[in-house]
DNA sequence: ATTTCGTTAAACCAAATGGTTGAATGAAAA
DNA sequence: TTTTCATTCAACCATTTGGTTTAACGAAAT
């Protein structure tokens, strides 16, 4: 049995992916690792406030931190991703679909809008 | 291009996924329709408050409500899941994994815990 | 040794959230 | 036609959330 089992947790995971700033930095991890001030950039935010959704994210462990030198690296964990996502599969009961019905529902061509 | 992307809105559904008893509301309607007052049963909360929890259910169109006599019924709308399914699988980079990893993050024989 | 840079901590605030109770509505049963 | 049953509405409350600003801290650069 993995040990991410009984770290991951559910709650903390659903609860961090609820705020829209939070799934943009996700977002923003999936392009690559980055740092407090680097992903301020892209927010309109202090980066005091960007700095606690952070600590959300690294709570649920959707993020990892890394120190190097003064700055801290930040870095998705897709792992996490993977508890909701495991969630939401079983109640849409995902693998009883065609796999018509799969790809249009999942379609990773189809580009994010908002 | 589906209809369900003009109504279905990634804000209200991760934001209604964030509570647990509305999880569980999803839950128990993945097991089949049911009503109000009978879902009120498995919870420990007044039927009022989980009145509030379904109305939020319905408004991200996780739920459909259609009446009936004097009940409402209340049935799971799966598509809306679909929706944030989507969005993880594309940052998860789900569909790059292989299988084995695959099988692995979403194992549908595994149950549920809590 | 000082200053600058990246980050964290603390105090504070308005708005949103999740719960309560009591009253109202509308269909079904008596 | 009352009464009962299922649901909804409204007022209220405590806690949480997401933001602000000011201050502190530790590593790097000057």
């Amino acid at each position: 049995m993995s040990n991410a089992e009984s770290i991951l947790n559910e709650d903390k995971i659903f609860a961090a992916l609820a705020d829209k700033n939070r799934r943009k930095i996700l977002e923003l991890l999936h392009a690559g690792d980055s740092t407090l001030l680097e992903l301020n950039k892209s927010f309109p935010i202090s980066f005091q406030a960007l700095g606690k959704h952070i600590k959300i994210l690294e709570n649920a462990h959707l993020l990892t931190k890394e120190t190097q030198g003064k700055y801290r690296k930040l870095s998705l964990n897709r792992e996490a991703l993977g508890v909701s996502m495991k969630w939401i599969a079983y109640f849409s009961d995902f693998w009883n679909q065609s796999f018509d019905k799969l790809s249009q529902q999942i379609d990773h061509n189809e580009k994010h809008d908002q």
